[in-house]
DNA sequence: TCGGGCAATTGGTCTGACAACCTGTTGACT
DNA sequence: AGTCAACAGGTTGTCAGACCAATTGCCCGA
């Protein structure tokens, strides 16, 4: 029987990452929250009873991961991560073959037609005529394929503002940032950005008359629509 | 009309910030791949004439973003997740109240739930023997609150693999780690563990018998309780 | 009172050194 | 000839101390 036995490599932790975890463990302990300063490097350092270099690599990363703010000559800071604006990290790593976009819209599919199965479910008044009014500001940008772009990814955002789960908003962010490096193709296609309108207000439509079912339903097509174009795209474009 | 006029505070960058997006750049570009390995930390400061510490500051940016992996004495690699482990970055920021715990295990359910009904739907012979395993250990490691919260994540990961879609596996972990802050204390219970590792084998057996919206139903189900159980022993403890 | 300039503080970078670790090779022993 | 231990070279990990650059705030002079 093969075992699994998930003998783990007994990595002895870098000091450095030992100080990101304990700085990140009084993040969560609440023991330094959003815009507190930090004591200076040589303070840290003197207190964690490590170099300034070592002090210096931990800060980088936590940098990196947007935890903290560094001000050349100012200080360091807990930057202020109330809700969303993490995980831009991962925009990068596009080797994506067509296997994983695939996969990507798997996914979207999954999480955006939740989205609008929750907002259905939940839409206040003042939200429709948000949603109301992106429409009309997609359907007058129709001709600049890159200031739709923008308005299509405020639209999911309104949407997923609306569905109240920051989680599920959180991975439909990250997804549809994953997915705009493809689109770029796709979207200079006049037709392609009248098809998606057309697909928003199909959504819209089922929000209104608060039909979760509906709503997952249209998303899923929208999914499924843009999947097919931006394949169709690649396709050309080789 | 108030104009945007963002005029931006002229932030010269950190030489380490030019540096990790160069090195970005390349993955990007594709002239590092997976696996690659990166020449030396001297090599490098040599290269891009900065000094090391410099370039490890860099280096341990990319670290935490998990664009590489640094091996003390072996090199550094470009890190070989496929298409899965960033976006770990965001395990922090658990400001989460109950409110939000609600919402967290909205979202697992739904996540887990798929991915469940996936697994179920593609489930190969030595998966379903890994599972097995897995649930046996589960069944040795009842007394042990510490390890059983080890395996289960196994199980989750393992089923999230066979799933074979990496953004949602991804997603799987991330939230998987985020509930853990809270299950410490339910977990402490026997009962508790006893009752999750019933869930499981139902799990197992829905993704065995190859039935997707059962084994979908059953992780909703395991969600749940889980959900029940770390309210339960939230409010205990107040 | 106001304004400019100086000085302290803080982050940014460099140099050079040594320790800890991994790997492949060499050499001795069986 | 085959095995295995010790060694050498390269690599990351950490440190110390120094100096540069940006920010801040105090202080003094107008």
């Amino acid at each position: 029987m093969a075992e699994t036995l998930a003998i783990e490599p007994i990595q002895r932790e870098n000091v450095a990452t030992i100080i990101v975890d304990r700085l990140l463990g009084f993040v969560k302990a609440g023991k330094l929250n959003s815009g507190d300063r930090l004591p200076s490097e040589r303070q840290l350092a003197e207190r964690f009873g490590v170099s300034r270099p070592t002090i210096r690599e931990a800060l980088s990363a936590l940098s990196a991961l947007g935890v903290v703010e560094i001000n050349h000559g100012g200080g360091i800071f807990v930057s202020r991560l109330d809700a969303t604006d993490l995980l831009q990290p991962l925009t990068f790593f596009l080797t994506l073959e067509s296997v994983t976009v695939d996969k990507l819209y798997e996914a979207r599919r999954l999480i955006e037609g939740e989205i609008a199965a929750l907002a259905a479910h939940q839409a206040m008044p003042e939200d429709l005529g948000h949603l109301e009014e992106l429409l009309t500001a997609q359907a007058g940008s129709l001709g600049d394929a890159a200031e739709y772009r923008t308005v299509d990814t405020i639209f999911h955002d309104r949407l997923a503002m609306m569905a109240t789960n920051p989680f599920l908003m959180r991975a439909a962010q990250s997804l549809n940032m994953l997915g705009q490096e493809f689109r770029h193709l796709a979207s200079e296609t006049p037709s392609v950005l009248a098809g998606s309108l057309e697909d928003h207000k199909v959504i819209v439509a089922a929000v209104r008359a608060a039909e979760p079912e509906l709503a997952r339903k249209a998303m899923a097509d929208h999914m499924e629509n843009v999947l097919r174009t931006t394949r169709e795209a690649a396709r050309k474009s080789k």
